[in-house]
DNA sequence: AGCTATTCATAAGT
DNA sequence: TACTTATGAATAGCT
């Protein structure tokens, strides 16, 4: 058998190889999170997705929920701690930065459609309903079309 | 040294060895999960809550609430997909007294925008969206169609 | 908090 | 895809 060295930690480029040790690695990390919560009495809720897009999880509660609740709970009383003096003063909401235009835009859509039954809406709501879902409709499909060019290119 | 045998998997009576056991295993399962989402290419979340009740966690995306997110999404595509064959199998639509149905597809488009990004989303998800865009588009323009037939009925 | 003997995980090979 | 094995990595017990 070859040589092996110390195992590289860089993304490896080749698809079948990235693959097989996904597996195996995969395998590894739930077996230690698996025995760390059963030997250590301690809570662990773990979530993978593989490169292919695949769900892995494990929890030792009853459920990943009940362990996120915890950790939401956790985070947001150093939150509380940390924040509250900011929050008050400008009393904003947090945005991540990035661009919320189809959210902006799905979101004016949702509270039309709850203000107002479709039944009840006239021909110019209509039109603006039927445009908007156009717009959000493009961009999804636009998203979509940049996704698949970015697998090619990985591939 | 004295000999090790087999590591036993039940849990650690005495609470020191207990604490020593759990932070040397901490570290080891933080590691793998940070290699495998590093050299592999996925996605991994990890909350880990110690005996004591202190936190730590781990997310090789840009946070835990995004993986969760991602995570809630999939499992609530499964379910639609289970939902939908159960339905096709009854033959039911559901429906709860007035007609939402394209209150409630809106209303699930803007959460999913809402939860994740569509720069985050996978192509399963970005179909999913594109799908009920496209189901709230028709509703929307077979109600626009009934209207314009009624105006016509009047003239 | 370090140190090693030992077990455990796994990359490469089959 | 699954099995083997040589080697690297993690860690239990000790200090």
């Amino acid at each position: 058998m070859m040589k092996r060295g110390p195992v590289q930690l860089r993304r490896i480029e080749d698809k079948t190889s990235r693959q097989v040790r996904f597996s195996k690695r995969r395998s590894g990390l739930f077996n230690k999170a698996f025995k760390l919560a059963t030997s250590c009495d301690a809570e662990v809720a773990l979530l993978v997705f593989s490169p292919a897009g695949k769900l892995y999880e494990y929890s030792s509660s009853s459920s990943i929920e009940e362990t996120y609740a915890r950790y939401k709970q956790f985070t947001s009383v150093e939150n509380d701690v940390n924040n509250r003096n900011a929050n008050e003063d400008t009393g904003n909401v947090q945005n991540n930065g990035e661009d919320p235009y189809i959210s902006n835009i799905v979101n004016e859509i949702s509270d039309r459609c709850n203000n107002r039954n479709i039944d009840q809406m006239d021909a110019r709501e209509l039109d603006k309903l039927t445009d908007d879902l156009l717009e959000a409709l493009k961009l999804t499909r636009s998203r979509k079309v940049s996704l698949t060019e970015i697998a090619v290119e990985r591939n």
